[in-house]
DNA sequence: CTAACTTTGTGAACTAATTCACAAGCCCCG
DNA sequence: CGGGGCTTGTGAATTAGTTCACAAAGTTAG
């Protein structure tokens, strides 16, 4: 398979919650031309995402929508469910292990981590706040498949060399830190400073656009 | 001035969050190969970035760090304060306004709405959750430049709507929704659902990488 | 002052991503 | 059952973004 490029797996997101959408209102086909609207794409641009993976549509006739939808799903990788802890049992890590849009989509957010023995042992939701220097037993014993960080900027390397070094493969980080792992290890980042910098940057050269 | 890339904008986020973190040390001179190494790009990478603004390195020197850094900082609009209002007191929201981070880079959570009676009213950290429905007259009188959008999904496009007819151009959304708005508005969403679809289709397509 | 050494700034070359445009396939109607 | 009308799937063309490669400009040492 040829290597995908980021942006079009981001639209195979934004097209499969849209087919989930309509899918639940009863919608049977749909064509790449609706994705696009909905996606701010083009339809040319829909049906190129797709061809990278199969053909999925009927010409003349669109997609069917719950076919479309279990396509996406599978190749998003969503046909199971994926073990989740968070590590950072701060206000940001509380809030999303309480998110429900996680368990919603197979996400399963079954630890919460965090180094200060004031926090340790208190509950969080249903999950109870564990000592991070289980991380590592926990990682080994197959525990999670992705971590979640939310820790403060300063510690977030060292969790990451620690969870990398324990064998997990994949990152979500929270953390306003550039961050590095081995290639062999996915690591998105989620940093607020830069989408705001991203607004403002805007704001300030609207003239320009 | 040339349409800037998004990856440009972002990259340059990147480079200043260096760049402060050695001013504090007090280095005073840097290169496009250090800013590069950090960022995980090229040094050429680096100076064509910085060449779409201007010149602000020395030939055979490097750049000084505070020059560069306020040059950046000049650049991504961050010379100012900026007004921001929250919209929606849950967990995010409340995670969000009081999250310290916002205010050392100049942005000043002055506002929090929800539209649930029983919240309004009540403090969260130092503010007030205030009704939704005072919004559109907050926006017009000049209260906020920034709003973050932390309500839920199926609320998202109704408030953008409500914001974006009052007159705000800038909206940084965290609802698990494609939300759509005129031109002149400046929307960024951050999709958490997005961001782990992009990490399991990489776990689940590792061979083909 | 000159030569050796660095590092920037930037056209040119290259690579990646998007859009165009149209043949191919399928449905529906008469 | 054949023709008109749609919509897909996909090479080709275009546009956008990155990397190369080197002249220009500055620094330092002798």
């Amino acid at each position: 398979m040829r290597r995908i490029a980021e942006s079009t797996v981001r639209r195979l997101s934004i097209y499969l919650s849209f087919l989930e959408e309509i899918e639940a209102e009863g919608v049977l086909t749909t064509s790449s031309d609706d994705l696009a609207r909905l996606g701010g794409t083009t339809s040319a641009q829909v049906r190129k995402d797709l061809s990278f993976f199969g053909s999925f549509g009927k010409r003349g006739l669109g997609y069917s929508v719950p076919e479309l939808a279990s396509a996406l799903r599978e190749i998003l990788g969503l046909g199971r469910q994926w073990k989740v802890c968070i590590i950072g049992a701060g206000k940001i890590g509380a809030a999303l292990a309480r998110y429900a849009g996680f368990a919603e989509r197979g996400f399963n957010v079954i630890g919460l981590y965090d180094s200060d023995p004031s926090k340790i042992g208190n509950k969080s939701g249903s999950l109870t706040i564990r000592d991070t220097k289980h991380l590592e037993d926990d990682i080994h014993a197959g525990k999670y498949d992705i971590g979640v960080i939310t820790v403060p900027a300063e510690n977030a390397q060292a969790i990451v060399d620690r969870i990398v070094k324990s064998g997990l493969k994949a990152i979500l980080s929270f953390a306003d830190a550039q961050l590095s792992v081995p290639d062999d290890v996915e690591l998105r980042t989620v940093n607020m400073a830069m989408e705001l910098e991203a607004l403002t940057f805007a704001l300030t050269n609207r003239a320009a656009r």
